[in-house]
DNA sequence: CGAGCATTTGAGTCTCCTCAACCCGGGTGG
DNA sequence: CCACCCGGGTTGAGGAGACTCAAATGCTCG
């Protein structure tokens, strides 16, 4: 009933370019993704990240032009629904148009979060705060020794919590050094999750992980 | 048709506190207020800014619990309206559900934006680009000299752009030394827009303002 | 006219940045 | 099969932007 065309994207492609207006709203089949935004003097900022199950680009919908790109992380496959098929078939279904309305808020919730870690944080807590949200986010329970598959650089830690990759470097190596979490080839294992937790000081709160789980049927 | 209560409530009065449950939600009909998190070791962050015309916490409607607080800056006058009574017209009338996303989908465009502005600019752009935001929302127009009511201490400016509040202070004085504005007992006169634009690596394009004038009715 | 809050100033410190070089592992081509 | 290359990670030294702490000044309101 909703129609869409399945697309794959090669490693760093961009699905969503800054400035084009949008035709159509990706949904996350396999693989990761990120948003972003490019200042002036050339340094960019990560503003989320993409798993599969989300939508990695609902304002497209209603917005007339993208504010902001939308990058692959690896290789990755899309279901793209054209927007008016999409706007469509929610404003027939109140029960649709609701679940978009959640899912927006739940990504605002996200990047609220966001906006405090990096303007109230040091470079510590924002890293540790990072990893226990991915954590979370990628499987929703966090067990100690439990290892993660983030296809993420250092480089792509820097620009999501607003540092240099030089100082993300060595902070990430004082974690390990404490044995708090190995982070290498693009796996992550959190070796003591309340110890990071408590450095980043994260509150799953505003993950809304119950009526996300609920509403998502 | 929409039950409604007028509150009033004083300066600075906790609106919506964090970690209760909500069971209205707001709209802002005179004064303004800002959305805020605490952070472990005291400090605040202010999330965003809202005015009269917007609603202060949509979320609230379908989200269990406050993630964050909302506070009034001087006096403000809401209409609140239980989340119940929202959500029902909401279920009835495609059209509202769509402007309440829309609403949605605008607020996050923002917060996007804040967490570039806190992320990757320095002290001075970060302020530059506040104030810049600030006068478009007020009237969407920005002419050099006009004046602005902002009731705003540089203590809110510092918690909003990730600063503190001494080098804010600084900050401020160094663009008013260059002509560049006037601020003072929340009074904010932008001299030279283009320049403060440019220092602050302003682009109005994520405030979305025709799409927003055009479906707000 | 005093109280209380906001703003301003100074001095010293530290976190994080910049720049530059080097290392390492994996993939590629000769 | 080895040399090379390249992207990511690591290291060092030096500098700067922002922070901390503390005190003084100025404004506004009762």
């Amino acid at each position: 009933m909703l129609p869409f065309a399945r697309r794959v994207v090669e490693r760093d492609a961009l699905i969503v370019r800054e400035g084009e207006e949008p035709a159509s709203c990706g949904l996350m089949l396999e693989g990761c993704a990120f948003r972003q935004k490019v200042v002036r003097n050339g340094a960019r900022q990560i503003i989320s990240f993409h798993f599969p199950g989300e939508f990695i680009d609902l304002q497209n919908c209603l917005l007339p032009v993208n504010d902001h790109g939308v990058q692959a992380l690896g290789v990755c496959t899309l279901a793209v629904v054209p927007r008016n098929a999409l706007l469509g078939l929610v404003a027939q279904r109140p029960s649709l148009a609701r679940a978009m309305w959640l899912d927006t808020l739940l990504e605002g919730a996200i990047f609220r979060e966001w906006v405090v870690n990096v303007g109230r944080r040091n470079a510590r807590a924002r890293i540790a705060h990072l990893l226990c949200e991915l954590a979370i986010r990628l499987d929703a329970v966090a067990e100690d020794g439990k290892a993660y598959y983030l296809p993420l650089t250092q480089e792509h830690i820097a620009d999501a919590t607003g540092l240099t990759s030089v100082h993300t470097n060595r902070t990430i190596q004082a974690l390990r050094r404490e044995s708090l979490i190995s982070l290498a080839s693009g796996r992550l294992v959190i070796h003591d999750w309340n110890a990071l937790r408590g450095i980043g000081d994260f509150n799953e709160l505003y993950l809304h992980r119950e009526i996300d789980r609920a509403e998502r049927r």
